[in-house]
DNA sequence: CAGGCTTTGAACGTTTCCGTACATTTTGCC
DNA sequence: GGCAAAATGTACGGAAACGTTCAAAGCCTG
């Protein structure tokens, strides 16, 4: 056929001198596709896209992760690796249980302060009603260690006297997570609607300690 | 030409027995694509689907509308305008400022709870990076009366005694709402990696009081 | 040095989806 | 009855956007 031979005829001239880097290239788009699916959701973003800006080629997103949708569930895998390696490294056990708690959840403020792309990845989750998380076995097997890690908290300063009795580790754990959560997911619309810019240094520090404030307040003896 | 003779030919069967109703066009319009733009964001959401799921066609869309975009637009602002519309209803003034902060937060993670829909849209335009609200003048002018709300329930409360003095009512506010949000925002990752359901009556409950208790902990003179 | 894994790159097929063209009818108001 | 606004329905244009297909070659390890 006419199509086949044009096909044959075509010259490709190739590219020399690049090493070999599976590892590279999958970290390279799996960056670029956290941020972009991050900026714009998982339908927003655009395959092409994502390419365009790596260093790669939207042939080898394909070769490595088979497909969009598959492409984002190990960007949101990775995502909650992330954050559980962040919360196994605090070492919180040698500190008494208010200011290890205050640690705790200046901490986390920082983390979602600091990760933003996390932050919206969870969002977009959301939306989607955390269908991918269900069938990720990798997460399912994650168990966040945070929860156990406010309940043990809690217990201790229950014994010492510095929390009061009859709390919900859960409600602890809620509150600060919520806290820092709102603070960076909802940055846009505060901003238009309450005329206040969350992400300039002082508002942001400012946060931060009131935050602080409430979940030690919440569990503090009364 | 042949198709211009084809379209000609086509007879097009009318519907009979409707009545003139505008408003309940739009409205039925609405109604679908607040619950779809919830359900799926801006770009996931589908004109067609949305379309199908009216009592109308999307002919009438786009007559009423113009496009998706300025669609998305007619419901995020008819959303902000509920919501304030809630806020302006309660009445505080009677009650003492404690009590009054506590019906305040309590009303507003049931308003919250009960309005799903417009969490989700709020996220979506988060993730938007509230491009819409900006170029809203409808919500531009709108002008949330729930930070002044706070503003004088707090003073009131100081005034009183009952509320310890020195804190800023914008954290009063951010953290009401921070709670009352990530309740319904974050349900299904929540439920995902802890475990637990939010949308069950008894865990709700159990949240929401403990939402109030934090809130008011907050202010409480030590 | 050989074979398999990695990489290249552009063009193409196909589906999906937004928005519009058409021609016409129905309704309600004056 | 006349008229303007409201409503109808389908098919189609055209642009995205996802995913694939071709053919070939470089790189590294064993």
């Amino acid at each position: 056929m006419a199509e086949a031979q044009r096909r044959k005829a075509r010259r490709v001239p190739r590219r020399t001198g690049w090493t070999r880097d599976p590892d590279g290239v999958r970290r390279n788009i799996l960056d670029v596709a956290r941020s972009e699916f991050a900026r714009k959701g998982l339908s927003g973003a655009r395959v092409d896209e994502i390419a365009a800006l790596t260093s790669t080629s939207k042939r080898m997103i394909y070769y490595y992760f088979g497909d969009k949708q598959r492409l984002y569930v190990a960007v949101l895998e990775e995502a909650y690796q992330s954050i559980r390696t962040f919360e196994t490294g605090l070492s919180l056990d040698a500190l008494p249980a208010d200011e290890a708690l205050a640690r705790l959840v200046g901490a986390s403020v920082d983390y979602h302060t600091a990760h933003p792309d996390f932050v919206r990845l969870v969002m977009v989750e959301n939306i989607h009603d955390a269908q991918h998380l269900r069938r990720s076995a990798k997460i399912h097997d994650l168990n966040l260690t945070a929860l156990a890690r406010v309940r043990d908290l809690y217990g201790r300063g229950v014994a010492s006297g510095v929390f009061r009795a009859g709390l919900d580790p859960l409600d602890i754990f809620l509150t600060l997570s919520a806290l820092a959560f709102y603070n960076v997911s909802n940055r846009a619309t505060i901003r238009e609607v309450l005329h206040h810019d969350m992400a300039e240094a002082a508002a942001c520090m400012a946060r931060r300690a009131a935050i602080i404030d409430t979940v030690l307040a919440m569990v503090r003896p009364r």
